[in-house]
DNA sequence: AGGCAGGCTTTTA
DNA sequence: TAAAAGCCTGCC
């Protein structure tokens, strides 16, 4: 179906966001993956999309997976005029959305993360999907399409199948996140209610789950749009560029919109051009 | 107690 | 070979 969208949106910077990792150039448009549901996604003028989905598959999830609801393009009209260097980033990542993940598939999917490059966190990743996800469907050259594991899926996992995925040392981490969830220890859909402390301090608790980790889980799981996670990407930037300190104060509740423009400025040589590197 | 160094698996460039 | 959307453990 047709669907018309007057904001920012572009799918090829949510496709290299780092926010995602089933979210592919597919032929002409873009393959998306979310749980159990799939998308083929293309843009046919600036202002419209057409998604290969029925009228209920985008009123009751695309739309809000996309965060349709909410204008970006106000959120970066609260930048600051005289930050130049924040500024240009938002120019370059306009068209970025925080997309409204599911909390089960983002921890797994940013534990898997750590020290690793994009391209290998979603080789793994994927692996881990065609292993045990169900099929979906097949896409339009015959792959089959596997929806994310769920936990019980990756608990009956053996030790050699999960690090067949290329896990290296977070195989470990990943199992014990499946067993909490299994047994009632993490309650993912239930720490929704929890306040941004109290939800912070609870994914703390989860064995391989640190700041950095849980900061992404609370931004792209929980979709609270003030997490900021700084990595090693984002630590370079506030070092150079923000040396007497990012300000925070000013882009409350809109911290972690301000974190993805700041990441993909900078990993897209943002950095390395202002000779920095 | 809280901070820090060293180690960890694998993939990518 | 170094670096990659880091975290855990042990030592001080």
């Amino acid at each position: 179906m047709k669907i018309k969208i007057d904001d920012d949106f572009d799918l090829e910077k949510i496709a290299d966001s780092g926010q995602c990792f089933r979210f592919n150039k597919f032929g002409d448009g873009y393959s998306v993956t979310a749980s159990d549901k799939h998308l083929f996604v293309k843009e046919i003028s600036p202002s419209e999309y057409e998604f290969d989905c029925s009228k209920d598959d985008f009123d009751n999830f695309w739309k809000s997976y996309f965060d349709l609801d909410v204008s970006y393009r106000d959120i970066r009209g609260r930048i600051d005029k005289d930050d130049e260097y924040l500024k240009r980033a938002a120019a370059y990542g306009e068209g970025i959305r925080i997309l409204r993940q599911d909390p089960w598939e983002m921890l797994i999917s940013f534990i898997i993360s750590q020290r690793k490059n994009i391209p290998a966190i979603k080789a793994s990743i994927e692996k881990l999907c065609a292993l045990v996800g169900h099929k979906i469907e097949k896409n339009a050259i015959g792959d089959n399409i596997y929806a994310f594991p769920t936990p019980g899926e990756i608990a009956k996992l053996s030790d050699k199948e999960l690090s067949s995925c290329g896990l290296g040392y977070r195989d470990k981490y990943v199992r014990k996140a499946a067993l909490d969830v299994l047994n009632g220890e993490a309650e993912l859909y239930k720490w929704q209610n929890l306040t941004d402390d109290d939800l912070m301090e609870r994914l703390l608790k989860l064995f391989g789950v640190g700041v950095k980790v849980a900061n992404c889980e609370i931004l792209f799981g929980y979709h609270r749009l003030d997490a900021f996670p700084k990595d090693v990407w984002i630590n370079r930037v506030l070092e150079s560029k923000y040396p007497k300190g990012f300000n925070f104060e000013r882009y409350k509740p809109y911290n972690g919109v301000m974190q993805q423009y700041l990441f993909f400025y900078s990993r897209s040589n943002g950095v390395a051009q202002e000779g920095i590197l």
